[in-house]
DNA sequence: TCTATTATATAGACAATCGATATATCAGGA
DNA sequence: TCCTGATATATCGATTGTCTATATAATAGA
């Protein structure tokens, strides 16, 4: 089922910041990982990756490293987490957390609460 | 814990439905509702619900009607599902399942998938 | 030759949320 | 009495995040 865009809102940062968790990665990478892992749920787009990619290392959060390999047709930019960048993955994972434990509460919690 | 506004970004319109499942009800009572549902977790902005609210009855999925009480300072609108407004209920929450389902799955999933 | 894939980049359009502001009444404290 | 806060709805402009479209450039395959 494709999902509604806007939904995405907010929890993109998190999910690409998640992917450098165990490694750098580079952009066209991480959008093709994270299509497989969430089983082509999120199809991230081109143009919204990169500047964001820009963005987050902009705040420190990522570094980047340009590596020019002979084989590609055009140098990659590879991106590792920095430590402040794994604080922020902490924090957005538990921001994920409470946000979706309340929809859930309101979906099935319905008219009683204790 | 307060979360970041862009969360909510394309699931309120799924909350608001949803609080009219069981009735009709009025926009600051929503605000108030949700508030108390999530636990303090959305506190959903007046500047964000009406125009939302006429966006819904534009699109046949809510109708308004205005009670203007003798003993409130300004007549209540009170708004209840339609038809139509149950079918998009029920959509958007399997939409949210199967979000929440796969930022799970990319969160918990890691490196290794079957 | 032409198209698709790999790989990054930017510009402009669009949608959703927010803060600020407006209006109006009533209750309660200083 | 005056002033603040709560009730109740409404609109405007700013900000943010995502998208589509476009650009560049090399390589593989039909």
């Amino acid at each position: 089922m494709a999902i509604d865009n806007s939904l995405l809102s907010g929890s993109t940062t998190l999910l690409v910041l998640k992917l450098l968790e165990d490694g750098e990665m580079y952009g066209y990478q991480m959008i093709e990982e994270l299509r497989r892992r969430s089983d082509r749920t999120f199809e991230l787009k081109a143009g919204t990756l990169y500047p964001l990619l820009h963005t987050l290392e902009q705040q420190g959060w990522v570094t980047a490293r340009e590596q020019s390999g002979s084989d590609t047709a055009r140098p990659r930019r590879y991106y590792a987490l920095t430590e402040a960048g794994r604080g922020q993955l902490a924090q957005k994972e538990a921001e994920w957390r409470t946000y979706a434990a309340a929809v859930t509460q309101v979906l099935e919690g319905g008219a009683c609460l204790a």
